[in-house]
DNA sequence: GAATTATAACATAAATTTTGTGATTTTGTG
DNA sequence: CACAAAATCACAAAATTTATGTTATAATTC
């Protein structure tokens, strides 16, 4: 077993239990204790997990789990799968705006094959990857950049994206809660608000697990979407709400490689 | 002598004569000919040069040689040394602004270092580069990719500047001659002008070789830029012309590692 | 089709990265 | 405050990766 899969199942044992101890993961993968301190020290660097006496936590509510890195770790086949459905509705020629969000990288690698094509973004990860793709016209719309959700924000981005039109944005979001989609931070509601007022459509795309959940800002309203992707069904009560108005939603099946 | 010495080696070679021949390198670098296959083929993919049989050439006029990917391989001492000497223009806690160029980049690595820093570039290098760092507020400019140049350009990118201020413009340019420094695409010219439009101090940051060559478009008399960093005294006539102007020059000395 | 040059595959060498050990310091606890 | 456990440090050893050379085979040129 390499040194990265060593960490990457750390993380996992974290995610799991929330705590690992020290003594214990050294046994476990049969490496010493000094090795097991590295990883923690580099992961901790990482922003991934917090050492503490003895072993490490994962503690919910610091920057930590809200980080992206961390983020980007997780459930990386529903997000493929909500990338791919995502992408069907795109046809080559067209102009797509994509917000922030590791979910929204995915849709990034998979929308480059759709070329030519027009991206605008203000997600750091996706403008690292369309820069080297010849036949994708990329488009940043600036701003300051936020380590916490590798993208870019602000009156910049926000004045960027009201100059600029798009045929359809991909908005996700972190939460929603009957006919509402929320998110924590103002600056990120902006960004994402001005990026549906620049497109012809626009089509949320959000895992399943994300519904029942609320936070402090209002991001839209359900109903604003043309299309709304998940893995799962939408749960009954927002079903019903979006029931007669125009909105479609699609379910993507993850396809088992 | 490592391989990447070699290959800036053979860089320069091919600059100087536009072709080696294959023979010839691997005697004159003592190594065997597979190497310098290996290290053609890799410059070849990497776009600086072709491969022919017996050899490689560097065919001007092609995109190759006006590639960012190119001008990074060169000289990059000189740059260093133009980089170190600009930076001792920086305080921490400034706000700078950075352009695109293979120069800029050098400068904007330098710059991390001092930080608390706001960092206000169309430099895709930079971007990159700094978003790594804490400490340094990263806000990129937006704008339209371009491979050719490596950075953001366009109304975006205009319009972001035209919002912000900064205290110190770090401006490159690839000609200048007289009282005059050149740039042969628009939309570059536009960005750089916008950036010491919205600059307190100006500051001009140019290899030496490029004193005499003009190009299409005038990007701006020397006499508009508080500091001119070079790493050689500048040509008489432009010395002159400067004469008496509130203009410092500044020479760059190469710290010999 | 003979000579030369290019490619491919594998072995070896060099460099880098990763790991372990033991000494030393820090931390938490009674 | 003293003790034990844990963490850190510094260095050597091991493992891995990367770079290079060698040889055999294929492709090109003339």
């Amino acid at each position: 077993m390499k040194r990265e899969e060593r960490r990457q199942e750390i993380i996992n044992l974290l995610v799991e239990s929330r705590a690992v101890e020290l003594d214990d993961i050294a046994a476990r993968f049969g490496v010493s204790k000094m090795t097991i301190h590295r990883d923690l020290d580099d992961l901790e660097r990482a922003g991934v997990l917090r050492k503490v006496r003895g072993g490490a936590t994962i503690d919910a509510g610091t920057q930590f789990e809200s980080d992206f890195r961390f983020r980007e770790l997780q459930e990386s086949d529903v997000k493929r799968a909500l990338a791919e459905t995502a992408a069907s509705l795109v046809e080559p020629g067209m102009t797509v705006m994509i917000n922030d969000g590791s979910m929204a990288s995915v849709l990034g690698d998979v929308l480059c094959e759709k070329k030519p094509i027009t991206i605008i973004t203000n997600n750091a990860a996706i403008m690292e990857r369309a820069r080297t793709v010849s036949g994708v016209t990329l488009m940043g719309t600036g701003g300051v950049y936020s380590a916490k959700f590798n993208a870019y924000f602000g009156i910049v981005t926000e004045a960027a994206l009201s100059r600029l039109r798009a045929d359809i944005a991909f908005i996700s979001a972190p939460a929603a809660s009957g006919r509402l989609a929320y998110h924590m931070d103002e600056a990120v509601v902006r960004s994402k608000q001005a990026m549906m007022a620049a497109s012809g459509q626009k089509c949320l795309v959000i895992n399943s697990r994300r519904f029942g959940h609320t936070a402090l800002h209002v991001l839209a309203d359900l109903a604003e979407f043309d299309t709304i992707i998940s893995d799962k069904p939408l749960p009954p009560d927002t079903a019903a709400e979006l029931d007669g108005g125009g909105t479609a939603v699609r379910i993507a099946k993850e396809t088992t490689t």
